[in-house]
DNA sequence: ATTCGAAAATGAATGATGTTCAATATCAAT
DNA sequence: ATTGATATTGAACATCATTCATTTTCGAAT
């Protein structure tokens, strides 16, 4: 309590500021070229900082790279909670938002950029809108709509495999239209019948809102 | 025909003999220490081949990891089909499939380390074991076993979801005991009840026929 | 005001490695 | 034996991620 209220030092400041900057203009220069083709170089130039820099804040380029997904996937997660919020049918907040993040990943074209590495982008899913997934699994669950055991591990699977088919997608190898289909299977995981799984995937969706503070700017 | 009974030239045998040297020396080298610590001049040193030559075969290293993976899978799939061969139900011929794949990402040391890219293990777990996987799901769903509408699609969502559950139990992030719900979760994703996904999943397993004489020689 | 020093920032230097390419070797055909 | 197309070679190159000796910053002590 005293800690939070206690004015910062101005060093303390500077050093969030330059972590701040530097998950921006990671954002800003991989979303662009791509994470391995983004120099740390170019990176630090955009953070307005020295090469060096970056290493008191990450351990590595790869762990740069997290935080910028991370910062990416709990903004998605909020958006998508803002919507769902008032979602009657547990089983449809769920659905609501598998399709909304495979639409993302392939519809944006700062994130095809960074699919590339998919097992970084999948586990940067998994963290972050795990909290938010993994409830609405087991709230279905509850509710008598999914039968889920274990919805952490449910959710890894789905994770990868949103990733996946939208690495497909934006390679060609698979056509836009795979994401309905997609959202079915994934909904088919939860134990959910075929018949309503293809019942939630097509619903009609309200839009999201705008995107955040944090990614853009 | 005439091509085939041809007499191949010593310079195309060589050719062949370097690009099979190398797809044995990827392997042994990569699934030591992993596709990333492993150099190229080691890769070539073990082929017994110059640096350079690597590059008549393959058009990059990312290139040969793939020729190494696809190896690797495609023999899999082989010993997998010796076994299930006998299956009387096809929907067992898919469980057992997966759950064989997921056992040796998990349990083989040498697999272990090629996990790590996880978009190239999947590519190619896609690719070579494809045909088979894809073949049985249709057959599973002409028998009115599953309910798949996009075979290829369904599998290639499988395919990133194991690699992923695999990933994470060799990480530690997961027990070792989840494989057997991973493979509930994926047989799920088939339109199969809740209740059949549990039994099959529980089954018994024959016993895998020994390592094919391509990869570790 | 001035001094002090710990923490933060810097950016040139380092090291490791994937890839290229000019030179060389191979070998079937003549 | 000669030749030329093809394959091989490995030293040189270029690219970065990362390090670290030096400098700068700034709050606190005097």
């Amino acid at each position: 309590m005293a800690r939070s209220t206690k004015p910062k030092g101005r060093v303390a400041v500077r050093q969030e500021r330059n972590r701040e900057a530097l998950v921006v203009a990671g954002y800003k220069v991989m979303s662009r070229k791509g994470i391995d083709a983004a120099t740390m170089q170019e990176i630090a130039e955009a953070a307005n900082v020295g090469a060096g820099t970056v290493y008191s804040y990450f351990k590595s380029k790869d762990d740069l790279a997290v935080a910028v997904l991370e910062r990416l996937m709990h903004d998605l997660a909020l958006r998508i909670e803002a919507v769902t919020d008032t979602f009657k049918d547990p089983a449809q907040v769920y659905a609501f938002g598998v399709r909304t993040v495979i639409e993302a990943a392939t519809t944006d074209l700062r994130w095809k950029q960074l699919l590339y590495r998919s097992e970084v982008m999948a586990d940067a899913m998994f963290r972050r809108m795990g909290p938010f997934a993994i409830r609405d699994l087991e709230n279905a669950t509850k509710a008598g709509r999914f039968k889920v055991a274990e919805a952490p591990l449910t959710w890894r699977m789905a994770s990868h495999a949103i990733v996946g088919v939208s690495l497909a997608v934006t390679q060609g190898q698979l056509p836009y239209e795979a994401q309905q289909e997609t959202v079915v299977r994934l909904l088919c995981m939860t134990g959910i019948g075929e018949a309503e799984a293809v019942d939630l995937a097509n619903r009609e969706r309200p839009p999201l809102p705008v995107e955040g503070s944090i990614p853009g700017r």
